[in-house]
DNA sequence: GTCTATAACGGGATAGAC
DNA sequence: GTCTATCCCGTTATAGAC
């Protein structure tokens, strides 16, 4: 990828956390990313091309920042492993509340629009199997539909908390919280399975 | 309300729920309701006051859809109230799906619109209330801020499988089952408190 | 690849008659 | 209260030069 597409889907990461998608505006991206709507237009076809290369780009970051850990720190417990995943998602700095928002938005207009569906889609699967398979960590020897149910619910909740704290309904050490508890409650409930 | 500003605001519902906010034409809302856009304006000044006006009428019809039981049948006992009351969210009726794809719009919306932000805190409060209501009738005994924090995490883990319902990434009938197993885990936490 | 300039259009909002 | 007609602005998208 050029050197100048990333700087322009950086750019609507940022805009698009700040206004949405549906507050972007391509010129404004453009003047966000210091160049020509021209240029942008050039490089992802219409408005729907910059969303759809946006998202990718997005969970793609966010991918990078769920795994990334300093080597030098010592491997965490599992259970540690679990919260601080997701709980990574929750918390109040620039990236990820550009993640969050911006992932809350695609999340939405792909109700209404079939082309985001498919990536989303996966995006989602993605990050549900990682939460599975880091609950399998935590409880060994329990049947893959049941980690897959859990992780499908918490990251379910972790979405709809996000969507709550950036609509600001909800305090972030409150959801944050909240998330705790439910990260209990699943396990407790995959003991017993 | 007059009759005329009830029909706009069902008209608005539709088609929030078909197009999205994003997607609310108000030519096309005056088309729906059949006036014309003047009269709209008449009754809701702008485009954000329609928007505001349809939360409101929107949370009002799920809490009587949510209330309304029929008298004759006998009463549910609490745990089946709980269950039916939160699986009601997630069906294929056309009202179930309006109120939950214009509700999660909104909710969308309301993060980058703090004059929705108000009115859609308000009416989370009120569900989340009545779920913490409902679950302290199966579990009686239990201290309120652990009924409160269950109804929180039901609540907003219901949005997100809803949004994952309506943006196609989840099956109707699986987004239940995932809600089941919620509640249970739920329960079970709850009894340990 | 990148820019500038502009075409083309959609849609919010209002005026004024009835 | 309700309608018709219309203004006018913001925005997407493209044409064409460099």
């Amino acid at each position: 990828m050029a050197p100048r597409t990333t700087q322009i889907l950086e750019a609507a990461a940022r805009l698009i956390a700040r206004r949405g998608v549906r507050g972007l505006r391509v010129e404004e991206l453009a003047a966000e990313a210091g160049v020509s709507t021209g240029l942008i237009y050039y490089h992802f076809k219409d408005r729907t091309g910059i969303l759809r290369h946006t998202l990718e780009f997005i969970s793609n970051r966010a991918e990078r920042y769920t795994t990334g850990r300093d080597p030098e720190a010592e491997p965490l417990a599992p259970r540690e492993e679990l919260e601080e995943t997701l709980l990574q998602e929750l918390q109040d700095t620039p990236e990820v509340r550009e993640n969050s928002s911006a992932w809350g938005e695609l999340r939405a207009s792909a109700v209404f629009d079939p082309v985001l569906r498919e990536d989303l889609a996966r995006a989602t699967l993605v990050w549900v199997q990682e939460v599975a398979a880091l609950l399998g960590q935590v409880q060994p020897m329990t049947p893959a539909p049941a980690l897959a149910a859990a992780g499908e619910r918490l990251t379910a909740l972790l979405e709809g908390l996000s969507m709550r704290w950036l609509s600001g309904g909800t305090q972030l050490d409150h959801a944050r919280d909240l998330l705790r508890g439910a990260i209990d409650a699943e396990l407790a409930l995959l003991r017993r399975t």
